[in-house]
DNA sequence: GAGTGGTCTAGACCACTTT
DNA sequence: AAGTGGTCTAGACCACTCT
């Protein structure tokens, strides 16, 4: 019943409630219209100047209510085309206890991986990229960025720095780093990876093809040789609607669970 | 220099650039001024109608341009008062692979921890419930949902369930969750964690005392007795600007978990 | 060309904090 | 009481997409 979709805004100003915010009124109305199936993925909605005249309110207010629930990823908004309900996004579980390739992990679920080059190629280092790699002032880095893309959806955007020792041809990475690294005898270990939140901005957000502002996963991850070395230091981004990271937690010494207030 | 911070946006109009929208450009400038520390953590900006009024453009555009750094944790918005400069955030750092206490992990950095209890009670299970933690249609569950605050700064919203035979009488549970089950032998040895991002919702944010859709991490946990059998099922909500979780990754672990059939 | 979202304006009133 | 952010209006023009 596409066609009632409109009823749920010319009937939006009767079922009004006094004290909240109208375009927190209107943010529900829409949620719940989703969530109850009324408007599917990929369902249309009304033009924003639709809404505003149906619901008797203003543009501005309708798309108020509107940017939060793309921001919050119930729909989307294609310029000139419309706004939409936001298709059901299956999300991609990688493990956070197993050091795994990214192209040889999306193979192993049957999905189509391609990337596209952001950079590749070599540079004087950062101050942290010497800290971190220990590089001395007079050695270059290899810097390969790269946006990752799985059956046509960007999914992450990858920035690896490593010496320009090990990796002296940046250009020569193919789909894989780690196989290339594998070649030359370099493949890490073993990694330690620091995992936050952040809000994407206007780069990060256009070339994962999500509005700026969606919430995002920022990854650091160290990687080391069998020899303790390091090896690899990658910042990525991940899309926050696109991911979970498993972990597994173990009480590692009995005894020191429970709390004291 | 904070009385130059007014010069930011009396010269606005004159830096400005053709092509991109008024709100990014001044975004940017205010972004900039505050990494360049012209303006530091708990400075005041000026009030959104003397910027409109300096850098010659609407309030709505200042608005939006501010809202923008809001979310983004730059800035910070109180009702009534003013619009200033974020506060350096320390974030805390949480390990991926050990099963701690969130008290003591506290109280392990000197830091004050206190609880605030949002619920504690039994009630008929969800489905989800049901499932997760084996329960039959005519048993009961057992919520217990608070927020976490450190150091006065609430970082995370807590909602565990567990089944009432384990948790008869929540109300009983005192600071720590853990502790109440340890005392019936109910004490998880081992759990499975999975992390999500996600903007933060109206009732989330305002718990967590951060402006509606800043980015957050959700963080489902299955905790399992020695025995093997599901004890606590766990949804929490983490402050992503205050929180790094860290993992260590090895090469090929036997223990895998990530992995579906 | 018609329709869509993206940006922008110049006001207005309300709710809240500070003095 | 004065000043602040929070909400809301009724327009306008631009950039883009669809057909």
């Amino acid at each position: 019943m596409i066609e009632d979709a409109g009823q749920i805004f010319s009937t939006f100003k009767q079922t009004a409630q006094g004290g909240a915010p109208l375009y927190l009124q209107l943010k529900k109305s829409i949620e719940d219209a989703v969530n109850r199936g009324l408007i599917g993925p990929g369902d249309a909605l009304p033009s924003e100047r639709d809404i505003a005249l149906k619901a008797d309110i203003s543009r501005v207010t309708v798309r108020k209510a509107v940017q939060d629930l793309v921001k919050g990823g119930v729909l989307v908004q294609r310029h000139g085309s419309g706004t939409f309900v936001a298709p059901r996004m299956e999300r991609v579980e990688q493990s956070l206890s197993r050091l795994t390739s990214f192209t040889e992990d999306m193979a192993r679920r049957g999905m189509s991986v391609r990337s596209q080059w952001l950079d590749r190629g070599l540079y004087a280092p950062s101050p942290e990229e010497m800290m971190v790699l220990g590089l001395s002032s007079n050695e270059l880095v290899a810097r390969v960025a790269r946006l990752r893309i799985a059956n046509d959806t960007p999914l992450a955007i990858e920035r690896a720095a490593l010496s320009a020792r090990v990796l002296p041809d940046p250009a020569a990475v193919a789909a894989s780093l780690y196989a290339t690294l594998q070649t030359g005898g370099n493949r890490p270990v073993r990694a330690v990876q620091r995992i936050s939140a952040a809000n994407l901005g206007e780069e990060d957000s256009r070339l994962l093809e999500v509005a700026p502002g969606v919430a995002g996963l920022h990854i650091e991850r160290i990687s080391y040789l069998a020899s303790g070395k390091v090896i690899e230091f990658t910042r990525s981004i991940y899309r926050g609607d696109a991911y979970d990271f498993v972990a597994e937690l173990r009480l590692s010494e009995p005894g020191n669970i429970g709390d004291r207030p």
